[in-house]
DNA sequence: CTTGGAATTGAACGCCCGTTCGGTTTATCC
DNA sequence: GGATAAACCGAACGGGCGTTCAATTCCAAG
């Protein structure tokens, strides 16, 4: 038996990251085997040769990947205008965009210092594109005068950490849904930046 | 060449923890070898078994020692009072904390996934017991009136967790000093939970 | 119906892992 | 100063690691 009926790249592959995803989010890249990820996909550990040229570069790809739909997601998502308008739909945005994939978040934020020097400085500038974007927000908001920061840049960061935090502990079934975590991150991240309308 | 001279359990073994602290922290807990925590030690691998009784154990006991640590750090730290005050001197003792013991913080944060089951119940135990010090502040701010949020709960995570990722990012003789990141980001904190005197 | 490439197996390679253990040197106690 | 325990070395154990490769089977194209 060699190559079974059936296989086909086109469907392997996919399966071939999402298992890769999944391992290394729940265990760590390092502690994720090739041969945990093959049997997860049920083929042979050689087979993921075809895949991938090595491991490293399965990481990279899931990494670069992720960060390429943030990017392009917050592009189509961005409703420009006065900054408050937008700094509300980065929160409910980021919120939205994390819930929906918290392994390839999980991974984004844990796995940076398994990378390789050149697939780190890779995934490092993209995720900066990333972070300049609430800091542009912000220092428009401020010169707006519609909100009061002391440090846009620390705000910024802190913003991002406070979201990317929802990932920590929301589940699905839970006591408040999405739609109610979103308004309640908005709302925090209002207060955060000095331009809270109102709570209760 | 068997026992050294000069040899001491007593300075060896928190040689082998500090060593097991920094390599944990900046390469994960899987991907760094006995070997290696015994090479930066400078003694054999299986000398590390006078210090622990395996790997596993060794994690358990960073984890649950920086925690100790926290918690009474926090106990002597808490000025008590109304909650704004209370709020000010959690957020301050909370980055200057973080600030101070970096690696000890990234393991506590990042390999909960790498405890045994029995070992992470005990960790998280303890980590609840600190999450509760900000929701019980928030709770009694907002029932003072001193506070204004939606939701306690999910403000004291949002709370940690935007602290927290001061360590993302604070490097000692950058563009802030400490006391100057501390005053960010009890400003911030003030903000986030409706409660801001005043900025820039 | 043949042919050639795509998909995969399964064995193998060398290496490193966590852990154990007998032996050896050093310190300590009486 | 002789015995006992502490501290450590160095080799070894079985096993898993990432990766390679010849062989094999399936599929698609001619």
């Amino acid at each position: 038996m060699a190559r079974p009926s059936g296989s086909d790249a086109g469907v392997t592959g996919p399966r071939v990251h999402a298992a890769a995803e999944r391992l290394f989010a729940r265990s760590g890249y390092a502690a994720v085997s090739m041969r945990q990820i093959a049997a997860e996909v049920g083929i042979g550990a050689g087979a993921l040769y075809h895949y991938t040229p090595d491991k490293q570069t399965l990481l990279r790809r899931l990494m670069l990947d992720h960060l390429k739909d943030l990017l392009s997601a917050w592009a189509e998502a961005d409703p420009g205008g006065d900054p408050i308008t937008r700094l509300d739909a980065f929160a409910r945005f980021h919120i939205r965009f994390h819930l929906d994939r918290p392994d390839a978040v999980f991974i984004a934020y844990m796995e940076l210092r398994s990378l390789d020097p050149d697939n780190f400085s890779a995934v490092e500038a993209r995720r900066k594109c990333y972070e300049a974007i609430p800091e542009t927000i912000l220092r428009d908001g401020v010169a707006a005068g519609r909100m009061r920061l002391a440090d846009p840049k620390v705000a910024s960061v802190a913003l991002i950490a406070m979201l990317t935090g929802v990932n920590t502990w929301y589940r699905d079934g839970g006591r408040l849904d999405r739609a109610a975590v979103e308004g309640i991150y908005a709302d925090l991240a209002m207060g955060l930046v000095g331009a809270r309308r109102g709570a209760g």
